[in-house]
DNA sequence: ATCTTCAATATATCAGCAATATATAACCAC
DNA sequence: GTGGTTATATATTGCTGATATATTGAAGAT
């Protein structure tokens, strides 16, 4: 039904450089590392919204158990990634324009928020690490693999919910991150000219973080906003 | 270790009427029964904080096999209700005055746009709606039982989420709305005299819903600001 | 007092069986 | 022959009980 070998070697050419500094603890069990590797395959659309996904195909591909990938799988369910039809099959979740809007929506709002949060909280030790991503993203200069792109964007991210200092909110907008992610994805595969544009998209991030290390409550706020939509209206275009 | 045959008693003195309108569906599997039974029990500090959960008890129970209680158990530590140390036990999660803090800023701040959400995109049909819940907050006078303030409160909200009209924010706020609702049953458990000041604290609703309904957004906004916010000033008081 | 060993106890995983939704084929009425 | 209905086969997840493995805390040796 659908090419294993193919995607392994996608995989491999991708490097997954991406995700690699993931947060989420150790991966101990099998069931973790499961369900982040579905969960990173699905955002990629190396595994396509409609896949179908057999427990025994993942079960021999993964070389695992049934019950991590039912554990991964479930908890994908949660997370919205997949959906579970009793009996009849576990599908990755479809999207539409419906779901782009109330994802960037709710991101753009709460995200501004966070980042305000992250300004009026931002302590002295936190001031040098945010220095120092800004050096980051000044020194990215010429056309950019899309995974140092993400990678990129992904670490600023994190550092504002870090820093806004609410562990309950850093999940959110983790989650919302994700999911905004993958429907990013799911444009650019479509249309691979949206790539280079994001680019500059990243450069509005030194403006953002300068704003937070002065302590600019309200123009982080702005330009936070701004940058979630500009990546909302760069997606719409092509959708 | 803790006393099962009291919980039961404790069980129908309550008589769980705040959840029983709950939106989950069906509840078709066994995992999604033990799931809910699971979380309102700890939510309600049937199950305080701390309590350590073991798979073969709660087999026993709640006369289901391992996987339905596995699957609960896990998703419950998505949640943040309970945490899973490896091959140690699994705990509820414990509470302290950070979660406090962090639990009702994030929800204060996120239902309140939802809210301004819920005013600018209210449809006559639901105006029908909104008109009947004001209704029924207006008959409730005297002195209440706990779970029929709780259950209104939730019908108030729910309806709001609804309205906003983004499914995203709808589950997460349902998701914070649970965390807030633990936070106050471990407040109200400590210092029962909370529950009456809670009557007052629907009346809020009563203006909040009408300014939904004639689309004053900055007002209705306003409004849900300080409703959640006063819950979390009730409850910072006896912390 | 400190380190080591070991038994107890808990979750993590596995393999097999049960239940059910879907598709397919057989059947019947017309 | 054709349309519709029912029986049956198949594929898939749901669930169970047994086994594997890791963690912990205490007993015992040093």
């Amino acid at each position: 039904m659908f090419g294993y070998a193919e995607m392994d070697r996608k995989r491999n050419t991708l490097n997954m450089s991406v995700f690699e500094a993931e947060y989420e603890a150790a991966e101990s069990t099998l069931a973790e590392r499961t369900y982040i590797r579905l969960r990173d395959d699905i955002i990629t659309t190396l595994l396509p919204p409609g896949t179908l996904l057999r427990e025994a195909e993942l079960m021999k591909r993964m070389e695992v158990g049934r019950t991590p990938v039912r554990e991964a799988l479930q908890r994908l369910q949660y997370d919205g990634f997949v959906v579970v039809s009793a009996r009849r099959g576990t599908f990755v979740s479809k999207i539409d324009i419906n779901d782009l809007t109330a994802v960037y929506e709710a991101r753009a709002r709460i995200e501004s928020w966070a980042t305000r949060l992250a300004a009026e909280r931002l302590r002295e030790f936190e001031r040098q690490e945010a220095r120092q991503l800004i050096d980051e993203l000044k020194q990215t200069t010429g056309p950019m693999a899309l995974e140092d792109i993400l990678a990129l964007d992904r670490r600023v991210h994190r550092f504002i919910y870090k820093v806004a200092k609410n562990s309950f909110l850093f999940d959110t907008l983790d989650h919302y991150h994700n999911l905004s992610l993958r429907i990013l994805y799911v444009a650019m595969k479509r249309f691979p000219t949206l790539v280079p544009r994001l680019e500059d998209v990243l450069h509005d991030q030194v403006l953002m973080l300068e704003a937070v290390c002065r302590g600019d409550a309200d123009e982080a706020e702005r330009i936070a906003m701004a940058h979630v939509m500009s990546f909302e209206s760069e997606v719409r275009k092509v959708i």
